[in-house]
DNA sequence: ATATTAATAGTAATAATTCCTATTACTATT
DNA sequence: AATAGTAATAGGAATTATTACTATTAATAT
């Protein structure tokens, strides 16, 4: 795969946030600095980024979503507000029992909590 | 909500099947029985059917589909070959160690397993 | 039986994503 | 440095999934 502008400007900005965007977010983002860049190409290169293991495709329900944290690590979703929050499962040995018990060959576990966050509580833990 | 023929056939067509279909599928078994029924009548049913809580929305990447197990469970995808299978975590202590490791409020964790199922196999366990 | 009005059929509209093709621009080779 | 080969892009058309709209049909209360 060659080198191309777009697709470095592309992961610059997928590097530069947390908060899981969507393509159309990246493509309003990344026409500030290349105007002509079509959806199309935005589209295009989040797959291959996908497929070089540089950043993960998110699905948060029906909606498609990119992160560039592309360690194993979990999501939190809040049912009131939407938004969709790394959380890493500090045990995770948790995950290694969910495997051991199953008779098919498991290679992963996506966990995702689903809740209410911080920023709706009145009173803060 | 009054009675619907077309609604409580959706829901006969959801019961008899593990297959975890899309709404195009369903729309296709109905008009076997309902020629004339269109396929927004399928999807707003399908909608009714989930807020009333008889069947439940899962999001399989960035395809939709309807489980009629609305008792909570979780799900298996295997990678080869697409199947999405119901899985029960016999050991229901694990989520609630996953909820207590938070600070947010969290009401659910879902839980998807990917890997290959038996299927592929040469050997079975 | 009739009136009321929710639900439907059929179709148009929208949104997300992929596909297609002529043009552009990387890169290896002179 | 110029050129040839070809991968990547821009722009738009096409596709797919889903929702919205509206005239008609049918469930239910009277």
């Amino acid at each position: 795969m060659r080198f191309s502008h777009q697709r470095e400007v592309i992961k610059e900005i997928l590097y530069a946030t947390n908060s899981h965007p969507t393509a159309d977010w990246v493509f309003s983002k990344v026409r500030m600095s290349i105007p002509s860049i079509s959806l199309g190409t935005v589209y295009r290169n989040l797959k291959q980024l996908d497929y070089l293991g540089v950043i993960k495709t998110i699905y948060d329900g029906p909606i498609t979503r990119y992160d560039w944290n592309n360690e194993p690590h979990d999501h939190f979703k809040c049912k009131k507000c939407g938004a969709l929050v790394d959380v890493a499962l500090s045990d995770s040995s948790i995950k290694e029992n969910i495997k051991d018990k199953f008779n098919f060959k498991v290679d992963d576990v996506e966990i995702t909590l689903i809740g209410t966050c911080n920023k709706h509580l009145k009173i803060n833990k």
